[in-house]
DNA sequence: AACGATTTGTTCGTATGTATC
DNA sequence: TGATACATACGAACAAATCGT
């Protein structure tokens, strides 16, 4: 046909993947069964092809044992705001809303490690802070069903502590919310927030936490800042999922109830596959 | 040191490029530079090592040229929800909004691609309807300065159509936007709608569309169901990015207006970095 | 616990093709 | 046209992980 012959190896075993002749969990041949399989190509080519699945996360590989289909597992649904029904006007712990949603499964935190740090030029944009500024950090690492889920940081400007929240630089969970805190020791009240979401290859760090393959997933980040009514930041969080079990979940204005208590539970990209089919 | 060569040569590659020793746009030595560099190993090692960058996103590779730094471009703020400016209570083209707010640039788009289809599984759940029911889905391919910049699929129930908004089936623009048109039309008014996002790797049509290379850059995907005062889905739209040079914004209440404004001009994952150093 | 068989992971050498300047 | 640089392909050997005996 066309192209270099590990790039037809992988699109045969792709097509086999996604015709369902190759079921999700299954295994795929051995590297030398491929080899014979396709005209006897060396086994680095047979590699070439498994290592571009891998890539583009169709499978994955386990030494000492084979290549396997990947299994998705039920995307988790991560509510990120909801209009309606609970009419978040202000108070609860906003970072924490989407965790305390999880359906069905138990959420659990570490407890924050906290730090005192000179502000990022990023998190400084945000938060409307001098260059040099110092900033208190929270950074909690949040499992479900003792799998890593996600990993979270929140920035406050330490000028919050020096007016009197002092919590904010104990190690401790701050029990009414954070932001609650805040809110009733300094008369903030927050009436709005913004994310901003996007999706980057995981850092080394995020990589071991969530125990992702070398390459193939992604993680999801958001950088939520909250606004009181004067119309000053009063924090910044910034939290990240591997994005190949979760999807984030934004409800604008009257939602049916019924929707809002759904899980998720289908495959991501089916929608666009279907409607990209045929240029 | 520890591990695999290439994995210590990727390792020491990122670091200089971490620290700006090797700047965005630069070139890296060439693979017969960095064997001399790295006590004589095979070039293939060179190679597998610069590959583990490749994936990261770190470096592109030409063929003829060279390796180089990537240069993130710009990323395009993409407003999904605004509450307070706009004030979008029901009418206009919301699948529309984030594209109509592309700041200083110029969004094109292509005619809609009209097809009428059997409606998957994903598509029917997301509109409440049977198995085998029909749907119009309306494709278009939305460029920026001439740039690829979107793919978006918007599926209505062919009943719809059946009960006078004859224009869906339509190959052509719907002036006034579609959830206007279908709200005049059947007299029914969009009162909210439901956004779930997530990431995956981009499938053959989206590498083509958006010139990705072969590895490294996700695509950021958005179902957005709209629904009408009795709480029944009107449509569902699938819109994908590629996730290196956008990002999604929420405005969830009041945030102040010079922010609405702000274009975001920082590099992703720099928040994070600085908030996971140090385990 | 030890061993062998199987399977993927790493590393090397070499040759040739293709893109770019 | 030639030189340079990355892309593809092959063969070979040994390492490391896994599993069953």
């Amino acid at each position: 046909m066309t192209g270099p012959i590990y790039r037809q190896i992988a699109e045969e075993l792709r097509r086999r993947i996604e015709s369902g002749e190759l079921p999700p969990g299954s295994q795929l041949p051995t590297e030398l069964e491929l080899r014979e399989m396709f005209d006897n190509a060396s086994r680095n080519t047979v590699r070439d092809a498994i290592r571009s699945l891998v890539t583009r996360g169709l499978v994955v590989t386990r030494a000492g044992q084979g290549t396997f289909v990947v299994e998705r597992m039920v995307p988790f649904a991560v509510t990120m705001s909801t209009d309606s029904v609970t009419g978040l006007g202000g108070g609860e712990g906003v970072a924490y809303m989407g965790q305390a949603r999880a359906q069905r499964r138990t959420p659990e935190a570490t407890l924050p490690r906290v730090e005192i740090q000179t502000v990022s030029e990023l998190i400084g944009r945000e938060l409307r802070l001098d260059p040099g500024a110092q900033v208190v950090s929270r950074h909690q690492r949040l499992r479900i069903d003792g799998k890593p889920w996600s990993l979270q940081t929140s920035f406050y400007p330490m000028s919050f502590v020096e007016q009197g929240a002092s919590k904010l630089v104990e190690a401790k969970n701050i029990e009414p919310g954070a932001v609650k805190y805040v809110g009733e020791t300094l008369n903030l009240k927050q009436v709005g927030y913004r994310d901003q979401v996007l999706a980057r290859q995981p850092n080394e760090v995020e990589s071991a936490f969530f125990r992702l393959p070398d390459s193939g997933v992604a993680v999801l980040e958001s950088m939520r800042t909250a606004y009181e009514a004067g119309g000053k930041p009063i924090r910044c969080t910034v939290t990240v999922w591997p994005a190949d079990r979760n999807r984030l979940v934004y409800n604008v204005g009257a939602v049916p109830e019924e929707v809002l208590l759904t899980v998720a539970d289908d495959q991501p990209g089916s929608a666009s596959v279907s409607s990209a089919t045929g240029s």
